[in-house]
RNA sequence: GGCACCGUCGCCAAGUGGUAAGGCAGAGGUCUGCAAAAUCUCCACCGGCGGUUCGAAUCCGCCCGGUGCCUCCA
């Protein structure tokens, strides 16, 4: 069964063919750590993380690239105004990053390559294209002379004369053309350089992807990542140095993600409508977060909002309650004995079609209301206490979980989860457990000496405290709404 | 101004030529002392107009509405 991946560059879905037989050689634009992680960081990330996770289900050996950009004029902006060494704001930020996204259970990449550590490879790369007459020195900076490649603005859909005309681009005085991009740039007084053939100075940005990428990845690879926002410039100008450097296409398939918006606008850094990470945190479940990104398509738009974040929080809760349920009904199994167990779940219908949908251009949207029909059968299974068949169960509940787990979901047990759960929505409220558990126990006496109305007013006084109460076959549990 | 993309139930969201997945909310049933949870049933002809087709939410044209990129940006 062939996997589509839908390719920036024709803009069409593909069969997914990689260079290597079940190998992949992949590159995903990471952050520029000079501030902490917003969700549009997180949904890049998570998109890519979950393709990664995927092709390694399907057995492909990947070599999964992502970068750190540590030097640019923003980690420099942001030193001066901290009153540190730009190093330390690298620092500072590259271990919030950590922290920001483990909590997503972010799989580490193959490859975590910085900027900094790779200026030789960048300047060899700059000083082929000059050698090659694509590239030109101008005053201590170096810039990269677009017409020098015909294929500018295939990435983009863009033509040169388009941007030419409309262009917001700086008079750059030194510019052979206003579309010439930097490739390395003299540094100020002051500021962080290396030594050059040009001078002192330091790389433009979109150089160390094109470096990084042909160190670790090879000249051609298979799929390259990142926000849609870096299609233009950042991307089309890799093609540009790439290309131009080897002579030969850099990246097969070129893979964008949608943006988070707020209120149908993009979440950015300048419209100053950003949530970071951490601040989500404070108030839903990282993994809810992931949930509720990976509940869309990857290259659609997705409505960052308070009610889609409790949407997804209640479904979460639905899914741990119910692989709970399954996993206490079949504790008693050991699925190693069972026969051809692993083809059970892999040939099982729901693993059959979550394979489609993630095959159909990593449709998780379809993954998720799979999963919803298929949590049905085992909530019927655990309701109806059925010991008949528990081994069919162990292979239905395993399909369902590692179906979840591809997607990066199911990283915690069901009660750390709903203990996790019960500290975050408790945050705010501060509710005192011990009289939480005291209701409940005067509500259980009260119900068996038959004084319903008083079990009700416990109820109702816990119901005001916001608690939720099910009276199951093991006694009454509770959580919060 | 140039180039793209989007508009599906009250809300979120799949589907991109064969008579609309899923979730939330809502209505009703089972279960329950009553609830809750779970489960079952019900709940949309797809922005508008025209065209192509045996057949379109899905293709084409026009219109209306929204967004993105063209400058740093996941």
């Amino acid at each position: 069964m062939s996997l589509l991946l839908f390719n920036t560059l024709t803009r069409k879905k593909e069969e997914f063919v990689p260079l290597k037989e079940k190998q992949i050689g992949m590159y995903v634009c990471g952050v520029t750590v000079y501030d902490y992680c917003h969700v549009g960081h997180a949904r890049a990330a998570i998109v890519f993380d979950t393709m990664y996770r995927y092709f390694q289900y399907l057995d492909y050996k990947v070599c999964f690239v992502r970068n750190f950009t540590d030097i640019d004029d923003k980690i420099i902006k942001r030193a001066n105004e901290e009153g540190i060494d730009w190093q330390e704001v690298n620092q500072k930020y590259i271990s919030a990053f950590y922290e920001d996204m483990g909590q997503l259970n972010i799989a580490s990449p193959t490859e975590e390559p910085k900027a900094t550590d790779h200026i030789p490879e960048m300047l060899a790369m700059i000083q082929s294209l000059v050698d090659q007459d694509k590239a030109y020195e101008a005053e201590g900076d170096v810039f990269y002379s677009i017409k020098s490649f015909s294929d500018y603005g295939c990435l983009s859909g863009k033509n040169i004369d388009d941007l030419q005309s409309g262009a917001r681009v700086e008079v750059n005085e030194t510019k052979r053309n206003p579309l010439d991009f930097a490739l390395w740039k003299k540094s100020k007084p002051g500021e962080p350089f290396w030594d050059s053939p040009w001078g002192q100075g330091r790389p433009g940005w979109h150089i160390e992807c094109s470096a990084m990428s042909k160190k670790y990845l090879g000249d051609t690879f298979d799929i390259h990542g990142g926000g849609k926002d870096l299609v233009f410039p950042h991307h089309e100008n890799e093609i540009a140095q790439s290309c131009g450097c080897t002579g030969k296409q850099p990246v097969r398939y070129w893979v964008h993600n949608g943006f988070v918006n707020i209120d149908k606008e993009k979440m950015s850094k300048s419209l100053g409508n950003f949530f970071t990470m951490r601040d989500v945190y404070k108030k839903y479940h990282p993994e809810v977060l992931r949930l509720f990104l990976v509940s869309s398509h990857y290259r659609s738009p997705i409505d960052f909002s308070e009610k889609n974040l409790d949407d997804a929080t209640k479904v979460l809760s639905r899914f741990y309650e119910g692989l709970s349920g399954a996993r206490k009904l079949v504790a008693n199994i050991d699925m190693s004995s069972i026969p051809y167990f692993q083809n059970k779940v892999k040939n099982h219908p729901l693993t059959q079609k979550f394979t489609t949908a993630m095959n159909d251009d990593f449709n998780t949207a379809v993954v998720i209301a799979h999963m919803n029909e298929g949590l049905r059968n085992l909530n019927t299974a655990v309701q109806n206490n059925d010991t008949s068949s528990l081994e069919d169960l162990a292979v239905t509940m395993t399909a369902w979980e590692q179906a979840g787990q591809i997607l990066g979901l199911f990283f915690q047990t069901p009660e750390q989860f709903e203990a996790d759960l019960f500290k975050i929505k408790n945050s705010d409220k501060n509710l005192d457990v011990s009289k939480i558990e005291q209701l409940i126990a005067d509500r259980k006496s009260a119900r068996q000496s038959k004084n319903w109305a008083e079990a009700d007013r416990c109820r109702d006084e816990l119901t005001e405290m916001g608690i939720l109460i099910e009276d199951t076959a093991n006694g009454t549990e509770w959580k919060l709404k």
